[in-house]
DNA sequence: AAAGCGGTACTTTTT
DNA sequence: GTACCGCTTT
């Protein structure tokens, strides 16, 4: 046992050590950006075990899959897989929802109650406002939702929404006041579909502890040890869920970065993490200032930026060894040319410094700005990946194969309902949905439990329609019967199948078809992996994992935890900062350092918002272990439009002793001449130049050279002469068994060219995309190199 | 039911 | 610039 604890203490420095044997009260850990807060965490829990906790006692709380799981493995090394799989340690989202199904009949749900995601709540909201007669131009889905959400997080219902004069003045304000009522009709339709949105989850949890006395001793009772990650991000919601649940023992401890605070426009509550002390008097405060990371150049400069910001728990970062490089500068003219910088600079530095791509990151404050960066990567055959949005399960095929997952599950789920009820086409058309939604709204009931109900042909709706209805129903309902007794994969195969899915998609040879059906066939692939995932879990057991739990995993996933190591292996890593947070890298690229960029427009109103801009900030630069190069670009095409911004107030933030350069102080917009501004020249790349040097026998014309910008900025404002019938030289060029690359489909071979100028048309082969038809007037490619 | 248009809107997004 | 939605067209 004493050296138990002696290995889990070993290499922890002072302060993490006295956190980790701080076991008893309230505990606040403010861990500054790399200083070793996972490992605190997870000796935390070893040390606790080793003092012979029983694992089920303790109760982890993170936001992400991945860091629970990342936490669960680490400590499962420290004292044993089996112990470690006895700990309650997951995400809010996933562990609650665990509580409440315990409960559901209590709170008005069934026991099986489904998870609508982003989208499925936005359409559902859209569906009410349509209901309710409303301009969706004023009520923007969108919107309402995010209004509804901010409710919910800060644990306003809605009948305390119909109390809150403020919400109320501020909804007629803005010329939406029957925002409530959306409100109201959107949580009775969740509810009569056995349906919760993310938000729901937190919510129910705090009505079932607040007005089921008995659900709060059961619960509560079942832990001594209560540990929360990221607590800087939690909402009031959670907030009220950790105080109830660790209130006999007080044995709370929190950690969290007061300075790394993003996600206020989510409800985060950063007072969560400023008003603990206040919270807890006789809690213990440990600060992990030494950042094991990055360089202390690197330390400083974050540093310097934060401190800007009033209003911190006092913490002083520090590294210590070699000082390093100060934070590098690129000025460019165009995001263009940001790009190519970027991209040159990350070249570089793999000769200097033997670096892999996957040691560098490009981070920007929003997901429009990869394109630029992307054509940039693609044209140096650079290998990349892209954090964003567009995951897998948003793609429409995999939604679909979800949306019958869910129905199947939950027959209730209107808006999976209605998304594949005619998918196959069953001919039944959107005038037949219509009026069966009709039915259900005069019914009060769900578009699948009207489907049943007698005197529908009085809805407008044909014996025809409803027998096609009915028989849809029949198929759910008869695959609805075996989610509790058949595994998940075979279920997932058994809808893929006579939902007659797969034989849609299966039967599309078109190659965006194939795409379609591989993407259908990985999600049914990934049901396998996970029930054999929870069956080594299990260790033998002979317990049947079903579809159900398949959704309820899925549903709680994240990007982060969708992305595997095999696409994220030797590739430059393109996000937002949001989504950097928690990651690091040894280069890290920081772009678009712009005035209504980075500090967003938006953001600019009010001081609180610049502060939550400046900790983004502090984030996307504490990212980084080795290096740090700040950009932005004098103009640069938004929405549109051209746009030219002074250079990032957060720029001239950062001491000057620990930047290469100083920053230019003025700035005339684009245009301007901008090289003798402080005699700091903007920096180009002489190959960029000659790249786009247009040939002569193009340039002598007085034409434009298609797809050629021109070479310098003076030059870009140039109106270029237009020529209907001029056809670019470049197209001539192409010739049968050319390699070429195309800005959106890479890489490829000419088969063969058809048609007459200006029609001329090539059969391409594309080494990722198959064969292409594409009209040489408009495809952007050129001669690979 | 797909394709073709015109109008619109466009921060971030751990669950 | 473009992506997406909803409407009209074939």
């Amino acid at each position: 046992m004493e050296n138990n604890v002696r290995a889990i203490l070993d290499g922890l420095n002072e302060e993490q050590s006295k956190a980790v044997q701080c076991v008893e009260g309230p505990v606040l850990i403010v861990a500054g950006a790399g200083s070793g807060k996972t490992r605190v965490l997870t000796s935390r829990v070893a040390y606790l075990l080793a003092g012979g906790v029983d694992p089920s006692r303790v109760l982890a709380l993170t936001f992400t899959k991945k860091a629970a799981g990342e936490m669960k493995e680490r400590i499962g090394l420290m004292v044993g897989a089996y112990k470690a799989r006895k700990l309650v340690m997951g995400t809010f989202h996933s562990v609650f929802i665990r509580f409440l199904r315990d409960y559901s009949e209590s709170l008005g749900y069934p026991r099986e109650f489904t998870i609508y995601d982003q989208s499925d709540s936005v359409s559902a909201v859209k569906a009410v406002v349509k209901e309710l007669n409303l301009d969706d131009s004023v009520y923007k889905p969108r919107d309402v939702l995010s209004r509804i959400s901010n409710a919910k997080n800060n644990l306003i219902t809605v009948s305390a929404y119909k109390a809150d004069r403020n919400a109320i003045i501020a909804d007629t304000h803005s010329r939406r006041p029957r925002l409530v009522d959306v409100y109201e009709r959107y949580q009775q339709r969740l509810k009569q579909s056995g349906v919760m949105d993310f938000d729901d989850i937190l919510v129910n949890m705090n009505i079932l502890l607040r007005d089921n006395p008995q659900a709060l001793r059961d619960i509560s009772s079942r832990f001594s040890y209560i540990m929360v990650d990221e607590y800087q991000d939690t909402n009031v919601a959670q907030y009220i869920i950790i105080k109830k649940l660790s209130s006999g023992h007080h044995n709370i401890c929190v950690v969290g970065d007061d300075s790394q605070s993003i996600y206020a426009f989510r409800g985060a509550q950063i007072q969560n993490i400023l008003n603990f002390r206040k919270d807890y008097p006789e809690c213990k405060l440990f600060r992990l200032e030494r950042n094991y990371r990055s360089t202390p150049t690197i330390v400083e400069a974050a540093n310097s930026v934060i401190e800007h910001n009033a209003g911190r728990i006092p913490k002083k970062c520090f590294a210590d060894g070699d000082p390093g490089e100060k934070l590098h500068l690129i000025q460019a003219y165009t995001e263009q040319d940001e790009a190519v910088e970027i991209v040159s600079s990350i070249q570089k530095r793999m000769r200097t410094d033997g670096a892999a791509y996957q040691d560098f990151a490009i981070l920007y404050r929003t997901n429009a700005q990869s394109r630029a960066l992307e054509e940039q990567l693609r044209r140096r055959n650079i290998p990349y990946i892209i954090y964003s949005g567009n995951s897998f399960f948003e793609r429409a095929e995999v939604k679909d194969m979800m949306a019958y997952f869910k129905l199947v599950v939950n027959p209730l789920d209107d808006e999976s309902f209605k998304r594949v009820v005619n998918k196959p086409a069953r001919a039944i058309g959107d005038t037949s949905v219509k009026a069966l939604e009709q039915a259900a709204r005069e019914l009060g009931t769900t578009l699948f439990r009207a489907a049943f109900a007698d005197g529908l042909e009085g809805y407008g709706l044909r014996t025809a329609a409803v027998q096609k209805i009915r028989t849809f129903c029949a198929m759910i309902d008869s695959l609805n019967q075996l989610v509790k007794t058949m595994g998940a994969f075979d279920l997932a195969r058994q809808i893929a199948d006579r939902s007659g899915l797969y034989e849609l998609y299966k039967s599309d040879t078109s190659i965006e078809g194939m795409t379609r059906f591989a993407n259908v066939e990985e999600l049914v692939n990934s049901v396998a992996a996970f029930e054999e995932e929870r069956r080594d879990e299990a260790e033998g057991a002979e317990d049947l994992f079903t579809l159900d739990d398949f959704l309820e995993n899925v549903s709680l996933l994240s990007n982060v935890d969708i992305t595997d190591d095999e696409d994220t292996n030797n590739k430059v890593a393109l996000m937002t900062v949001h989504s950097a947070k928690g990651l690091e890298f040894p280069y890290v690229f920081v772009t678009g350092m712009e005035e209504n960029l980075f500090p967003s427009q938006s953001m600019l109103l009010s001081q609180r918002d610049i502060e939550e801009e400046r900790r983004l900030f502090y984030v996307a630069i504490t990212r980084a272990g080795k290096a740090v190069t700040l950009s932005y670009a004098g103009t640069r095409m938004r929405n549109g439009r051209h746009e030219s911004n002074s250079p990032s107030r957060f720029l001239r933030e950062i001491d000057s002793r620990y930047l290469e350069r100083p920053i230019e102080e003025e700035n005339e917009g684009f245009g301007g001449s901008r090289d003798a501004l402080n005699g700091f020249p903007l920096r180009s790349n002489p190959s960029h130049r000659e790249r786009w040097t247009p040939p002569v026998h193009a340039a002598t014309g007085g034409h434009a050279h298609q797809g050629v910008p021109a070479p310098s900025a003076a030059a870009a404002h140039a109106p270029a002469a237009v020529d209907p019938n001029f056809v670019p030289l470049p197209m001539t060029e192409f010739r049968t068994g050319q390699r070429i690359e195309h800005n959106r489909f890479g890489f490829g071979e000419i088969l063969e060219i058809t048609g007459k100028v200006p029609e001329l048309k090539a059969r391409v082969r594309f080494d990722d995309l198959g064969e292409k038809l594409l009209l040489l007037k408009y495809a952007k490619m050129r001669l690979a190199k």
